[in-house]
DNA sequence: ATATCTGCAAAGACTTTGCATGAGA
DNA sequence: TCTCATGCAAAGTCTTTGCAGATAT
């Protein structure tokens, strides 16, 4: 899914800056749901002039380009992911406590999932004249914690 | 999933009150994806005394017990939806424009998927000690519009 | 009666926009 | 060169908080 990142940009006529590299590179070398203000500080260590301004521009290109999935689980703030695809390494999905907001990863099933989303896009993609770039499965509910919590207010 | 809202609300010793009530009406009734502004104005209808706080205190209540859920498309507004559970009539999940943040409802490939949903939903439960109430799965890409316009910009 | 809930006003947090300067192809 | 990209400052939008008055049980 996102080969290249670079190659990507330059095919779809964008030009390939200093800002561009380095937010892409805080993206493939992390793991974590990184928001904005976190990809900001990351970049602003290798490099300083960066502004926030440019971060939030250049993910939202990435977005557009389907290089990056943003997420919002619901505090707040955007999450950004790099896009590697349904079969890479790394692909996985999230498991979100409606309470606390905690993300836990998960990746099993990953393998038995993808004929069905494979089937569910091809049809989509047909029936609404769209092209897919990723697809998320999120699981909700309370975390341990939180679960204990809310018993012992009632 | 959803049972009746009130029930619900008892049974977590929350108080059944007029804006409750009708916020939980306007979600029952709707098949749109609302924003908290939205679901103001529709309450403000028939209960013109209601303030926006309260919608979206009234909203955050709803969702951390599992009567609501909300989404987050990425254009910067929270959306709600009643959650009828998965195996229930309107169970659907959405198709999402990068571009442009069309919403797209698909329920195409539900009764194929709840297998596969239940046995990674009891993994996951025992592995995270999460109690789940449901799930979501999007598809991210480019609406037929925009594909369109993307192209004829490179 | 009293613990909860509500509405208003104000504050807060994240994100976007305008514009002059700088940089890639 | 010349269009596209960047950074700063300011503005914008959605959402949350504080608090006094109202309400459900």
């Amino acid at each position: 899914m996102v080969g290249r990142g670079e190659t990507r940009l330059k095919e779809s006529n964008y030009r390939i800056t200093r800002p561009r590299r380095v937010i892409l590179d805080v993206l493939r070398k992390t793991s974590d749901h990184l928001s904005a203000e976190e990809i900001y500080q990351q970049v602003y260590r290798v490099y300083p002039a960066i502004g926030l301004t440019t971060v939030y521009r250049t993910l939202e290109l990435f977005v557009q380009i389907g290089l990056v999935h943003k997420f919002e689980f619901g505090d707040g703030k955007a999450r950004y992911e790099i896009n590697f695809g349904p079969q890479a390494v790394g692909h996985h999905h999230h498991l979100v406590c409606v309470r606390c907001k905690r993300i836990v990863d998960y990746s099993d099933f990953v393998d038995q999932e993808l004929e069905l989303i494979r089937k569910t896009e091809r049809t989509l993609q047909h029936r609404h004249d769209f092209v897919i770039q990723n697809h998320i499965i999120e699981f909700y509910g309370l975390c341990g914690v939180c679960r204990r919590e809310v018993e012992r207010e009632s």
